[in-house]
DNA sequence: TTTCCCTAGATTGCATACAAATTCGTTCTG
DNA sequence: CAGAACGAATTTGTATGCAATCTAGGGAAA
């Protein structure tokens, strides 16, 4: 198994849904920033492939509002308006809200006991302070919350959603004191799901997501323009 | 002026935006139908261009969800489950409540007053039965509404939602009576807005949806599967 | 010195060519 | 006759080439 070929690596699919899967992932990781230049030359050596499957790329990625394009301009890495950042987060905040509504009426007992016991194995990881560690697991926990809901258009609405905005919310967790803060809302959403108290849910999402909203440290507008 | 290029015609764009919004209307006005084969020639020749932008158009369509793509076989107009139609009509019903809560919290006096006078002009088309106005009025509601929310990204989650939607909603108003209960909902929720009373708003705009959907005619599978 | 304009290089948009995959018809076999 | 198997034709995936557009740099004029 010397030479197998790149469509048939682990997971693999077309050239241009890998580059579309590294890309974003870069993006939303942060290994690219945004406004950062995106040529399709450079791009096509740094895959080892030629323009066309880069652009495909790109016009998904732009599509899927992680990359910004103009006619006949080179593509840029997303980067938003702060009152499009605003807006975001509070469509964020509206959609949590609804999954988090939704999770209560309709998690089946697995789930539920599932959400509960991943919270509550989180709690020591703030005790210690595991600030990628708890990151991991929060993402979890909201993946969660979305797939609770039993809506698969909600889930691709806020993962998308997510996804933008992961860029512009890096630093989450390095405020002080903010993981158990973090934890402490969550406990309230548990809570609410675990009585299936849709109202409450919501309110405690809603809430949960604009005190994040707040407590992240926006980059506006890191390179061109 | 007698040779002016197809890039200067009025309002057009590069040869795959055009490509994009043709098609991205023929698919929700129903001129193509759920399922339907797009192969790459064929739309090629149609259109008087290469492979390549009718590729990129295809790419952009899909990431819209408007058409479904697989590795290696031609692209579809997009054609979904009846659970993932009920997803999506739920999530209607949500999204639109969102925007009906916050424009009556956010409308300007002035979006408050075209949207009641655009309201009671459509009165004399329900007595009427003037079915295709209608619905160009009741267009132009929603789209009042979704603006009227003054957040852009819930405006753009939304207008999706409704594209995705459209081709599988078509005779909306074809069943009888259902013009004059349209306009009393219509009511409901401009009534709401106009006392800025956010919370009736929200439940008279997810009721108006919800009934809407069942109202619908659901295409099931046209073509192929 | 500053501003404008022009040209050369670089970059994108589209077309064409070739490789890989799929599909469908035909043939061969049981 | 049914079904598997092979192969040609069709169709998608990627590479390459050329035209159109943009950008940057230098030189001329104010």
């Amino acid at each position: 198994m010397n030479q197998l070929k790149r469509r048939q690596v682990v997971r693999a699919g077309t050239t241009v849904e890998q580059m579309v899967r590294a890309m974003a992932d870069m993006i939303v990781t942060g290994a690219l920033l945004p406004g950062e230049k995106l040529d399709e030359i450079s791009l096509a050596a740094r895959f080892q492939v030629s323009r066309t499957p880069v652009r495909e790329a790109l016009r998904e990625l732009g599509a899927m509002g992680l990359v910004d394009r103009e006619p006949n301009r080179s593509a840029t890495v997303a980067n938003v308006t702060e009152a499009y950042l605003h807006s975001m987060f509070e469509a964020m905040s509206e959609l949590e809200a609804i999954c988090a509504r939704l999770s209560a009426e309709r998690m089946t007992i697995d789930e539920r006991r599932g959400l509960e016991f991943l919270h509550r194995s989180s709690a020591k990881l703030v005790h210690a302070g595991a600030n990628e560690e708890y990151a991991a697991h929060n993402t979890e926990f909201h993946s969660r919350l979305y797939r609770g809901a039993h809506n698969d258009h909600i889930y691709e609405l806020v993962t998308q959603t997510r996804a933008r905005l992961a860029p512009f919310r890096r630093a989450q967790f390095r405020l002080p004191g903010r993981l158990a803060k973090s934890y402490d809302e969550h406990d309230v959403i548990v809570t609410a799901i675990m009585r299936g108290d849709a109202v409450a849910a919501g309110q405690a999402a809603y809430a949960h997501v604009a005190i994040v909203s707040d407590a992240s440290v926006v980059f506006a507008t890191v390179k061109g323009e």
